[in-house]
DNA sequence: ATGTGTGCAAATGATTTGCAGGTTG
DNA sequence: CAACCTGCAAATCATTTGCACACAT
């Protein structure tokens, strides 16, 4: 049966408080500060466990590190948004729907998964302000 | 100045016979039968040359390690479906098409990348085979 | 007490780099 | 023969695992 340390309990709330998704050593950091001395061996561990709980999710960006965040604020099915300019990563609810179709003949398509790259309202905004005053 | 070597002939040739992109060790596996003692730092030397000189690209899937293909094949827009038994990755000429509308409002959508998972041909095969000796 | 959890360090797996010797132009 | 290349092994980097000890229940 799982049981309740002082390590966990820190990881659960460096990872429910951040407002995006930590990698592991960005976990590590912010535990540190709780309980001096956590190695990141415990880090990776726990991370699995509360994998498999359902309590968090892994968001992987290709070409980049696994980073993780609260289930709860990862939801259903959805897709990400990266801005070009700032590299952050936002949620994209909506869904272009079934893709089936699209494999080769003869491949089952069971899932998929899609990323948006661009830029983000906040970005554009700042392009449009440094070109105003150029 | 680059020269010719035997190792930097094979690699070219198994990235360009290769109708999926290729891991390093699946570039390594293929230029052995050709160049037998090649190893493994001569691949990821050459695929570095290989892309500054813009002759093959990097195709990043979510948690995955790069894979390469010959850039005149990833100049055509298209996708990837990965095998969820075989782990292979195969390209998907087809697309779903204007994905610009998806995005939260107020962003601007250059892009997209689409990865479709499932089984593979081949894997479906083994699994029907499988399930009839059984 | 009993088994889970942890820290450390060694083990992986992927990729990079230093070095000494081999090959190309 | 000078510069470029290669193979090997050691070095990184991120992640995993073995072990002995600590701790929760």
């Amino acid at each position: 049966m799982e049981r309740t340390t002082r390590q966990r309990e820190a990881l659960r709330n460096v990872i429910e408080d951040a407002q995006r998704p930590l990698s592991p050593q960005e976990i590590l950091d912010g535990a540190q500060a709780v309980v001096p001395g956590i190695g990141i061996a415990t880090v990776y561990r726990n991370i699995k466990l509360l994998l498999d709980a359902g309590e968090i999710e892994v968001v992987t960006l290709p070409g980049e590190n696994p980073r993780y965040e609260p289930a709860h604020r990862a939801h259903h099915h959805h897709h990400h948004f990266q801005c070009d300019a700032c590299r952050r990563v936002f949620d994209v609810h909506e869904c272009p729907g079934d893709l089936k179709g699209l494999a080769p003949k003869g491949f089952r398509v069971h899932r998929h998964e899609l990323t948006l790259y661009g830029l983000c309202k906040e970005c554009i905004a700042l392009k449009r302000s440094a070109v105003a005053s150029a």
